[in-house]
RNA sequence: GGAGGCUUCGCCUAGUCUGGUCUAUGGCGCCGCACUGCUAAUGCGGUUUGGGGUUACCCCCCAUCCCGGGUUCAAAUCCCGGAGCCUCCGCCA
């Protein structure tokens, strides 16, 4: 959520925002207007109540005839009371309704459209040039005995996959990789839960927009994360963090399950686009004044393990447009994926600000000892998809996949993968 | 699945049976001041969080005793529902 000071002392930044991601402009009107009517009703609510108090003391106090006197007028201001908290009940609630609507302020420099007018910060690397025909990713992980998409699909259905022998090994590998250097970095490693409550799905603010993207159980009222970062930021909430030391950085492994719901016939080959597969998610708390300068140590982080897996990739900046309804700001690093031909998302680190954070408040104190709200922030450190860019960007002509240099301690110091 | 206990302003804790200056007690910690010719001891004062009013500051009001309902003029206290933690029984990886 925004912050309400902000939205009343400078509505049309909010506007502006809301113009630049191509969401509804008269959300902020709105939300004005309940902010204004929800002030109202508080202060009639809190006046009554004062009334209310006083005469109930002095009932306390009195007796006889004089106390029959005041509970009649103290009846009466309870039946008033009751109505104006009912108004503020509803008030509040409407509120918060519309305070939910309105995604987070977008930093500034952010490119304005939609999911095509990202640009493009950079290229690291050269796509490869190759001597013979290009094979893709689950034409290779089949010839290594690696990945069995039929399987997947007979044991959970479409969009799921076994990864079998040297496949298993090689995320297992890329994601202890991942790990390892996280926790060199100066991450807490954290192992997290799969399920969460309500209220912490809908704090990270995963039940906007992306709602039918996330599988909930009804029978439990609980919902299956989509990544770790879910139950990092949840990790915290309610408290409030000791910051003078810097931000908390946690790395999170946990495996993620999505509806994909609407990507009918997108990638429904391999395993680029899977409803469950496994992440190490970098996870930051810290003072909103150093959120922009966290977020680009995030995407140095990135950049060095997509380093270490030796693939061509660009940086993009995404647009407002494509902002999830938390981020602030997003930078995306797409590996060069040779048979499609095409740039293909690898990681995804987000500036939340203070927009999650509020409303799972967690805080810390300033240098005044006051409570203020923190800044989230979040990024990839490997997913199951990596495996794609590693397979097609090393393979050689025998469908043999070459090892990254930095990979191969994490398998046994191999070299080559070969078909079985 | 069943039974019981617990949850108070950073931590610990009194208060709950018997509703009303509870404007929530005390200790620890922390902050400030005083004193003492050295960071110790002692004394005094302060120390939940959120919202509203006013906004330079001060201050005032409301809410907040796990959460949500209810009873009542009045709820930390009584009633109902829920969550979390702990213990025991049963069952089972």
């Amino acid at each position: 959520m925004i912050e309400l000071k902000t939205l009343r002392e400078q509505p049309d930044a909010v506007r502006a925002s809301q113009r630049l991601r191509g969401a509804d402009e008269t959300l902020v009107d709105a939300l004005l207007s309940a902010d204004e009517r929800r002030r109202g009703a508080v202060s009639r609510a809190d006046e009554l109540r004062a009334e209310q108090k006083t005469f109930s003391k002095q009932v306390g106090r009195a007796a006889g005839e004089e106390r029959a006197a005041l509970l009649v007028k103290a009846k009466e201001l309870a039946a008033e009371v009751k109505a104006a908290e009912a108004a503020q009940t509803e008030a509040d609630a409407e509120l918060l309704a519309a305070h939910k609507r309105v995604p987070n302020l977008v930093s500034d420099g952010v490119p304005p459209g939609g999911e095509d007018d990202y640009v493009v910060l950079e290229h690291v690397g050269t796509p490869r040039e190759f001597d013979f025909p290009v094979r893709d990713h689950l034409d290779i992980g089949e010839l290594l005995g690696g990945i069995d998409m039929e399987r997947g699909a007979k044991v959970s259905g479409a969009r799921f996959y076994f990864l079998t022998g040297i496949g298993a090994q090689l995320q297992l590998a890329l994601l202890n990789m991942g790990m390892q250097q996280a926790i060199e970095t100066g991450f807490t490693a954290m192992i997290t839960p799969s399920l969460v409550r309500p209220e912490i799905m809908e704090g990270t603010g995963f039940l906007g927009a992306h709602a039918p993207e996330v599988y909930r159980l009804r029978e439990d009222d609980q919902y299956l994360v989509g990544t770790s970062e879910v139950a990092l930021a949840g990790y915290h909430s309610d408290e409030i963090l000791d910051l003078q030391e810097g931000p908390r950085r946690y790395a999170g492994w946990s495996s993620c399950y999505r509806r994909e719901a609407g990507s009918y016939g997108k990638d429904t080959r391999g395993i680029i686009r899977v409803h469950q597969f496994d992440k190490i998610e970098m996870f930051s708390y810290c003072r909103p004044e150093d959120a922009d300068a966290e977020h680009q140590r995030l995407l140095g982080w990135e950049k060095e393990m997509l380093a270490k897996i030796e693939v061509p990739y660009r940086v993009i900046d995404t647009a407002a447009g494509d902002l999830g309804a938390s981020a602030a700001r997003k930078f995306d690093c797409e590996a060069w994926v040779p048979s499609q031909g095409a740039y293909r998302e690898l990681t995804s680190t987000s500036n939340c600000t203070t927009f999650q954070a509020r409303r799972l408040n967690v805080r810390y104190r300033d240098e005044q000892g006051k409570p203020r709200i923190a800044a989230t922030l979040n990024g990839t450190l490997a997913t199951t998809r990596w495996l794609v860019a590693i397979m097609e960007n090393h393979q050689l002509a025998d469908g043999s996949v070459r090892v990254p240099q930095a990979l191969r301690p994490y398998l046994g110091g191999r070299e080559v993968l070969e078909p079985r």
